[in-house]
DNA sequence: TTCGATTTGTAGCCTCGGCTACAATTAGGC
DNA sequence: GCCTAATTGTAGCCGAGGCTACAAATCGAA
């Protein structure tokens, strides 16, 4: 991850040219991607090792639809990013800040489920789209969803 | 049960084992990824040319906040794709299959920006993260927000 | 225990979308 | 009209995340 600046305490100014207001949305869009499967990764890895006891990553590819040499290649960048570790043959596991992450993709992810629903998304459609929006929803428009569904 | 006559790519028999369905989730997921990119560049061109008259390179690389470069190399998959053209110094311009994407990524932009403010989320917030979230918000999800919002 | 099937890992290729550095073209001020 | 600045385009690098093909390790049934 690109050392991403992390200056999100910092107030913006207000002054600054109109199209870098853009420019800063869509930058957030892309650093958002950036992340996205990683969280998608931890999240399931949790569920594996909840309901099945262990994350193989034959198990993994098979979820995600990709090839399990692709899914290797991925477990690979979480364990650089200190999210996963494996041991040959037994499977992946979360570090603390895998876990972390895994519970907190999870529990966005239902939350933008019910959202959809409460305003009128069919169930299906609403888990699908679920699965890319989770990714861009930011913590402040998450709390927006929570109070709309009355769980603040 | 998994219904929703697909395209022609891929069929969907109804008894698929159940992690086939997640798999499809993350495939859709992964595929409205990949247009992202031009759907961004479609409503951005539109707009340029809306309201400076020309859309060029430039001010097109500034406006998303990446390199004049990266803005070219981008445009050259859009005219690869068929959505765009441009003549050398004279600005980028969009094919009717351009415009068309344009229009429907500008509607379902503002339709998630109004959603997301609807049920709660500040307008900021809301901007921001609807950059990223009109790209994986499908057509049957869409008609939900319209309706939601009183423009069925 | 042995041996074939499954699982895991590696190697190498591809496209995409970032970047910097440099080259070429055009526009504009004088 | 000339020269400089801005714009546009090209070349080459990188990492991410797909893939196939092949190799190695483990598992499990006979
Ligand atoms: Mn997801
Ligand atoms: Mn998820
Ligand atoms: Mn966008
Ligand atoms: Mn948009």
């Amino acid at each position: 991850m690109p050392k991403s600046k992390s200056y999100k305490l910092v107030a913006e100014p207000a002054d600054l040219p109109p199209e870098a207001d853009q420019a800063h949305r869509f930058e957030k869009a892309r650093t958002a991607q950036a992340t996205a499967l990683l969280e998608d990764y931890a999240e399931l890895i949790s569920d594996l090792i909840g309901t099945e006891g262990e994350a193989r990553p034959t198990d993994i590819a098979r979820r995600l639809g990709v090839s399990h040499a692709t899914a290797i290649k991925s477990i690979a960048r979480l364990k650089r990013e200190g999210l996963a570790t494996s041991k040959l043959y037994r499977g992946v596991f979360l570090t603390p800040a895998g876990e972390m992450l895994a519970r907190r993709a999870r529990a966005r992810h239902r939350l933008v489920v019910d959202l959809l629903v409460a305003v009128g998304v069919p169930q299906e459609a609403a888990e699908v789209d679920a699965e890319g929006i989770e990714h861009h929803v930011s913590d402040e428009t998450l709390r927006a969803f929570a109070t709309y569904l009355g769980r603040a």
